[in-house]
DNA sequence: GATCGCCTGTAAACCGTTTTAGTAAATCGG
DNA sequence: CCGATTTACTAAAACGGTTTACAGGCGATC
């Protein structure tokens, strides 16, 4: 019933149990004969390490973790994570490490920390004031962080947040839009802060539009799902102050307000233009396929592994710099229609 | 440097390590005061138990294992993963647990099995001949299967996919399709067998398209990518021996074949009529919307979970009836349009 | 022929927890 | 006031590996 011990194998095969180790881990210490008979009886035995007490004893689990900010249970309804996962799994393959996921254990993060046994720790979208973060430190394993402020302790990998989304405000404003909304990101753990992301992609936003002089923005918050977008373009202003323009922080978001908007009849993109975030490879079947700004996610999850795995070697690693994003334009935007909305505009 | 061990909190504050442990883990067992104190004092040292340590002593290192027969780097480009896991998620989060993504490392699921610290494993689409179904016999850990033969050993979670294949067949026959081409899945891991899906699903296919006696359809195999689909699509036939419909495994190369027909100047779904496998929620958003066979992905994750979750607590578990499947019918699929077409059919 | 070094193999310490078995002091019933 | 519980705490033994330090045998070297 119980599982095979090195011990038990040692005193089948007649040795100690280091010669079993030895056989395992460092066979050229052992003698042709004695090599064979140990690996044999093991696997007659069906021996296996037990990888609790190896990860003891080496000090090493073999195992990295990608702390996420939300539930499991929601977290994959948007591509991204998987998309990032492909990133890191790249790496990961190379070095033999497998992925942890740890999300918060009723509603604590620094809990679920405390529980996973990993050699580092691949953070998603933690605001710097985030009390997670203190415990990693305490902890002292190496940790790069994704969508963050970096700090001296921790390398940060990013994107151009604020320039993807001033090129996404700058493309309505030049099709003539002067009514815009803008689909906030929810804040990803406190109630009191949003995320990183969040924050620079709303001021990119803002900036444009501000210095075009142009009335301010009705904003909402939505979630990051398909549902959460359809939600937000519910509650979005009819009427004479309808928006002709909606800015999505994400391309799940936009594609619920696309559909959300279609089903009460307008058309998308003329009597509506949504541009998205981010570019997930669904976006480019959507109906209309979506114009949205594109981040290197993939990119994002390598460069973000490849500095753990630095890291994790004992190297001293510094904050990259922030990765490109570009505004790809496919067809759910085009110039405002309704000349009586444009005359409001300057 | 080096983390904060029991040994070093107790002796700061003056106690044993047994009672350091009993002040986290049965606080009832020790006095108000000095509870207090050792409390204070970890908390002041930053003290946090050693994962493995923990692991090893308790036997439970509170984390369930997922085992991908692929690689981490292109698995998550189908979404079918990401809504599995939306299941498992929500068990795991009732119940504390983390998840371990486990893909082959360097070719091999048994060494990654081996190395892989959890309580409980749930394996996706293995073969029943797999290897790694033996190392998990010989380690005596507790597993569910998902999308592979049950055996009495392990209890296994599945979809009705021939009853599900049927329909999509019989759907694409009752339009008058008479020369279909079937999108096969490819192999997991071994390049001889074909997972349990792909065998049952082809079945399906092929007992409707024998029974109504219509020629045998062209298989070829493709990756579950858009981009094999798209490359699916490039291999067909052309001209006289051109397929009217397709039969995709998967949603993903379901899009890919859709998007590749609309780039060489075919119409979806007049000159060709595609059904994809699984809906996931991006085949409601596509151009044309698909028409695909449901399968309850993220109760399938759930149920699985749940069986796992039981029998970790060492009740014996059986096989439930497999989940069912429905046709979803959406704009991805016509009446043949072609004559000359369809009078070579019967 | 003694010395050196290499080749095999082992005993014991160690990794950092939990848990079992037990002890001394305090409390209790009678 | 005495034996039986209860309370508060501890020493030591698991848990299952790896690693360090060392020992015996044997051929080569001088």
């Amino acid at each position: 019933m119980s599982r095979v011990t090195i011990a038990e194998v040692a005193s089948a095969a007649g040795v100690s149990k280091t010669a079993v180790s030895f056989a395992f881990n460092s066979p050229e210490r052992l003698g042709q004969a004695t090599l064979e008979r140990v690996l044999g009886v093991a696997q007659d035995l069906g021996y296996t390490p037990h990888p609790a007490a190896r990860a003891l004893s080496m000090r090493r689990s073999g195992t990295i973790g990608v702390l996420i900010p939300q539930r499991l249970s929601t977290v994959f309804a948007n591509p991204f994570l998987g998309e990032l996962i492909q990133g890191l799994g790249e790496l990961c393959e190379e070095h033999d490490l497998t992925l942890l996921l740890v999300p918060p254990l009723n509603g604590s993060l620094e809990g679920a920390i405390r529980q996973a046994s990993v050699d580092g720790f691949i953070s998603l979208g933690l605001s710097p004031d985030d009390s997670a973060l203190a415990v990693l430190d305490r902890i002292g394993i190496p940790t790069v962080l994704i969508d963050s402020e970096g700090s001296p302790a921790h390398p940060a990998v990013n994107v151009d947040d604020a320039g993807g989304a001033r090129a996404a405000a700058g493309h309505l404003l030049e099709l003539g839009h002067r009514q815009l909304a803008i689909l906030v990101l929810p804040p990803a753990r406190s109630q009191v802060h949003s995320t990183p992301t969040a924050v620079r992609r709303l001021a990119g936003y803002r900036a444009a539009i501000t210095e075009a002089g142009v009335p301010a923005p009705h904003s909402v918050i939505a979630g990051i799902s398909v549902a959460a977008g359809a939600r937000a373009f519910d509650s979005l202003p009819k009427g004479k102050h309808r928006p002709t323009g909606v800015l999505a922080m994400s391309d799940m978001a936009a594609i619920g307000v696309v559909t959300a908007a279609q089903a009460s009849g307008l058309l998308v993109p003329d009597d509506l233009s949504v541009v998205g975030f981010d570019d997930v490879p669904a976006s480019a079947w959507t109906n209309p396929p979506l114009t949205t700004v594109r981040q290197p996610i993939v990119e994002k999850g390598r460069m973000a592994a490849r500095l753990l795995i630095q890291s994790m070697k004992g190297k001293s690693v510094e904050s990259p710099a922030p990765l490109s994003t570009r505004l790809i334009v496919r067809s759910s935007t085009a110039p405002v229609r309704n000349l009586d909305l444009r005359i409001n505009g300057r």
